[in-house]
DNA sequence: GAAATGTGCAACTTTTTGGTTGCACTCCGC
DNA sequence: GCGGAGTGCAACCAAAAAGTTGCACATTTC
């Protein structure tokens, strides 16, 4: 199942504050250098790079050399394992909470042994 | 933007590798102890149970004693603040890769200052 | 009630993260 | 070509996360 690992990997990039609302200002800002992503933060310039690479590690964002600044910008395919994987998680919820239901209901099956 | 916040917790539970199975085996196998799922993962039961209590925490999961034994089942309510952030992230793509066509196809905008 | 099964709690160790600082390097404009 | 804006790299630090071990406590089951 290395689509499960994917997945976690694009969940473990989102599963930070900073870089969450980097994603956020990605999208609704276009492009940002590391630079201009950093004026506003809380953290340094270095973090932001950091974060950045985890990021594109993760393939969430690609980067583009513009003269002498980098400019990021968010990409979009790797998105979809996660959501593919949250969908694939829903689709079982349901029949996991009947069995739950079925479980917690039944007042004293002598389960085996 | 408490939103973001609560999606945040959300994916950090779910970017790790064990986390993810457990969940998935949750999903696919019903509720389970912490001692059933340390069968056949590769770390001990404590580790699992802090792992659930990871995803407890994020709203993810739910416990309920049953006997001698706690049985943990999956949550849905929360994983809905991931999918509608991922949701509305996927909604200003198009828009943020047009502003970055737009700015990286002009040749040579005199960028103010 | 004694042995076995399933948990809970706490101390502790080891990696990873997230963050910083300092400095060298590159490109642009004047 | 010089100064400043924008980066890149490396060393270093502190805190948190992941995992382990050991043992006490609860609940079955015989």
């Amino acid at each position: 199942m290395g689509r499960e690992r994917a997945a976690a990997e694009v969940f473990f990039a989102l599963g930070d504050g900073t870089r969450l609302s980097v994603v956020t200002r990605l999208g609704s800002g276009g492009a940002l250098s590391a630079t201009a992503l950093s004026q506003g933060a809380k953290v340094t310039r270095q973090a932001i790079v950091k974060h950045l690479q985890v990021l594109e590690g993760a393939g969430l964002v690609r980067h583009e050399k513009r003269g002498r600044e980098v400019l990021y910008a968010l990409e979009p395919e790797r998105l979809d394992d996660a959501r593919t994987f949250l969908d694939g998680v829903s689709a079982s919820w349901d029949r996991a909470i009947e069995r739950l239901r079925a479980m917690v209901e039944e007042p004293e099956k002598p389960r085996g042994r």
